[in-house]
DNA sequence: CGTTGTTTTGAGTTTTCTCAACATGTGTGG
DNA sequence: CCACACATGTTGAGAAAACTCAAAACAACG
């Protein structure tokens, strides 16, 4: 059950952000433009002209939504490699703001999507990419929508560990209230759940933004089950 | 702000499924099967083989996801001309289960995904597709993060009255465990969100499965903000 | 070394959930 | 057509989880 919920790593460098980044194969590189922009600033808000999709070079991006009275939910976050601001609208639908300083590449919208659509293997290449961004998104609905704080920063913690691809100082670029936004608590349950994680000895941190991994599998089970193995 | 959370139908049945449907310019529909389930049978459960994706003829049908304790993720319900189950993985993600007695027309996946990526055109509506779909998740992932019960519940009639077409007597499909697996509420909360929306004049329910929106305005407005307008 | 921003902890409130009872429907066989 | 059983939906009371507000600890920075 639940296989969603297995992590893996298919969302997290697709063969197409590689190919594109890689080899040019969409031979869009020529026609992107690079745009550097500082920790903390925003590359487009909800509602902007959206004339650029975009990829990054170096860097790390999330991108959220914000409700009238403030709150916001961060849909994802982007690091280097990946595509995001693409949409068939002519809108924006979310804002995009830096985590850290970012060199991130603009590819004109319009003309990425019809070079795409032109290739049958960038287009398989592309769709692959949507299908692992649409897994992702339902995996946090899952989250969102069925488990207890301490599962959700449990999944969240394992998954960073997984990306970053080893269990030892994985460092949290994103503040606590980023990650309260991601996953739809507030920046104290999201306190309270790790220092319940530390003293359970599940995991350990040298510093707020830096832990790591101290019992695998308990960290699994809690994120599973919301209890340690008994 | 939240543009994302205004409802539009951009999700509902896009290009791809009228024209898959109506013209068969995929040249597929010689090879797809057609398949009748009864309502309440699935036709696939997470983990399965997935040698076709699906598109509905008739009826309505649920995709979910079942956490080890048995408590559900309603990812999406699909209706009329609805493609789904398309998945670049060997495997189902997901549980289906018709809602009502349904006919589906069955492709042969990798030929599906193949000939689609072949044709600039089907590309786009497929890619198009998929957007509209990735939408819909994260429209939900603020609701499931950012949104009380009785503003989940409003959101979720709002969009059915749309879907819908009209406000009178919409029909709801679903049941109150569904809807309540949709939006990450227990039946119960369910039933009182509602009790409390026919309590302040918003909505009208003939019966159970049949409701119509009395005041739109407000309705839009309890979705929004949580409160009715001052 | 103070200033500012972020993270952590504490106490009390609010929301939603759980468990239990009750109501309403729906379908079946008598 | 009625009576019964079974599924589905609604309401209530108390428990649990997460939230709010407030304060303290910790870090980063000039």
């Amino acid at each position: 059950m639940a296989a969603l919920l297995q992590p893996d790593d298919s969302g997290g460098s697709s063969l197409v952000d590689a190919v594109a980044r890689d080899l040019d194969i969409t031979g869009l590189a020529a026609s992107a433009v690079i745009k550097r922009i500082k920790a903390g600033e925003t590359l487009y808000v909800e509602g902007d002209a959206a004339p650029y999709c975009y990829q990054i070079v170096s860097g790390f991006i999330k991108e959220y939504n914000t409700l009238e009275d403030g709150r916001r939910q961060v849909a994802d976050f982007y690091s280097v490699g990946e595509l995001f601001g693409v949409s068939e609208l002519e809108t924006q639908l979310h804002t995009a703001e830096a985590i850290t300083d970012c060199v991130v590449r603009c590819y004109p919208r319009e003309t990425y999507l019809q070079t795409v659509a032109s290739s049958p293997l960038l287009s398989k290449l592309f769709v692959s990419t949507l299908m692992a961004r649409l897994h992702r998104a339902r995996e946090r609905m899952i989250m969102l929508g069925r488990m207890s704080a301490i599962q959700r920063v449990a999944a969240f913690l394992e998954r960073l560990a997984i990306e970053h691809g080893k269990d030892d100082n994985v460092e949290i670029m994103m503040s606590r209230q980023d990650i309260a936004d991601h996953l739809g608590l507030t920046i104290e349950t999201v306190c309270r759940a790790l220092t319940e994680l530390k003293k359970r000895g599940v995991i350990m941190m040298a510093s707020a933004r830096l832990f790591s991994t101290v019992d695998k599998t308990a960290l699994r089970h809690i994120a599973q089950h919301g209890e340690p193995a008994h």
